[in-house]
DNA sequence: AATATATAAAGAAAAATATCTTTATATAAA
DNA sequence: TTTATATAAAGATATTTTTCTTTATATATT
């Protein structure tokens, strides 16, 4: 009863759209940080984000932060809360399947440990692919993801192979052990209910580009 | 007056819940058509997607297309009419800059296509990407941006550049003339308000996927 | 120390969105 | 042809999310 989340655990569900939002303050947050502020207020953050200020106060309230009348936030408290809040600051680890273009990229890209993702593996089944590394990370044959998960108890997969391959490469993640998968094709995936997906379809953001500009040109 | 959108102009706006809904309808669609099916009831869709069939009728009807009670909406007419409604079935011409490990990705994405984007040149500064091609699209020098823009009227630009040059990125696109970006950088740009910017910001997806895998953890 | 004030917190209202209910209708079956 | 039925359309309700309003309080100012 005494602040919002940690202590209950049926905690009144988070809106995803608070949950996205988020990051972004997060990201804000690095910089004001940078410029060596030591506090920040919600309608500072409100004018530089352009959003409202009230709901910047509600959204960081579900992580349980307090913040001080007259003075604000203390920023790098706030840093910490949020990033605890998601399990940006956790080492989330994770493998790769299908180390492709887009596989690659993201192999390369050293931000995502910053948003708590820390790529151990990518699998592949192209055989000219394995033993090749991007960023560090070592491509394997994609026949040993079942022992390899298995041996360091990895839990979550990014999948990046071609979108007609996506459901049974999906469906072998989830025989090998995955209980939450990114899904950076552009497939629904049928899987089990336990199984968290959650779905990167940039199709989703062309679709509102495209309508906004065509819009504004009409 | 006659088919909600096309005629009016003040047309009640949409949501975008709505409109991000809809390119998943159109993949949907495009298995079911390819099934030889020639019509398709909101329930069974559905049930399929595991969606509220009122919704997706919702959903549909901004388009102005219409259904038959007892048969459904015929599924090509529905494909052709959510394709034209989100501006999927136009080349819809677009730059890319930043022709790094992401644009290049992109560029060999020839699916986005069917989304209704056609990239025509991706512009970089380091010198050793110029003339290079991936995916059929040449990288040109990013100092041509504003001659070729200019030249051949494109108005989308995709930014794919570090995100500590997104900033001077997309202010030099817009002195060329974009006025629609899609930005994939995790930076948010502050731009002149009659520029349209659509973020696609993995964290935000990295934020929901970390929350729900470790809520279920615990 | 007293007072004023900026701001967070909490609660209320409004807006947006999703779901449910009813109605109308096209088609299939009798 | 008539009737029954599945389904879309339209409208009503409920839920969720955002925005607005009020209240409480920590700090700065006098
Ligand atoms: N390229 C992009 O910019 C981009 C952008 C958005 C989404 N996507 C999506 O990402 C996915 C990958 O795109 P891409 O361009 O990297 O394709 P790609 O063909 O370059 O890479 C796919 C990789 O997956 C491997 N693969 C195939 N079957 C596999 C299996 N069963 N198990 C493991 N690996 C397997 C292939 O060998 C290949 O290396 C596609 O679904 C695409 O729609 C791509
Ligand atoms: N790599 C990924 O998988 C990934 C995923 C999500 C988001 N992103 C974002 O995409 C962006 C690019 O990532 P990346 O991994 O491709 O980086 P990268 O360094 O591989 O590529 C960036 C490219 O932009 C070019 N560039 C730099 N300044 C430029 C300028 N002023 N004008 C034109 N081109 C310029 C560079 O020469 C380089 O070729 C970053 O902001 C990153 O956060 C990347």
């Amino acid at each position: 009863m005494k602040n919002s989340e940690s202590q209950n655990n049926k905690a009144q569900r988070v809106s995803p759209q608070t949950i996205k939002r988020l990051p972004a303050y997060l990201m804000y947050l690095q910089k004001v940080a940078q410029k060596g502020d030591l506090s920040i207020s919600a309608p500072r953050m409100g004018a530089d984000l352009e959003a409202d200020p009230t709901q910047i106060v509600k959204d960081l309230s579900v992580t349980g932060i307090k913040g001080k009348p007259r003075v604000g936030y203390n920023v790098t408290e706030l840093i910490h809360t949020i990033e605890n809040y998601l399990g940006f600051n956790k080492n989330n680890e994770a493998f790769l399947i299908g180390a492709g273009k887009l596989g690659q990229a993201i192999l390369s890209y050293h931000e995502l440990q910053g948003f708590g993702i820390r790529i151990l593996a990518a699998f592949d089944i192209d055989e000219s692919k394995i033993n090749q590394s991007y960023g560090n990370v070592k491509i394997l044959h994609f026949k040993k993801l079942g022992e390899l998960a298995n041996r360091l108890g990895i839990s979550i997969g990014i999948l990046t192979t071609p979108s007609d391959k996506a459901q049974e490469a999906a469906e072998a993640m989830v025989k090998s052990g995955i209980k939450a998968i990114w899904n950076m094709t552009s497939v629904r995936l049928e899987l089990p209910k336990h199984v968290i997906v959650q779905n990167t379809s940039m199709y989703a953001d062309v679709a509102i580009l495209l309508k906004d500009y065509n819009d504004s040109e009409a």
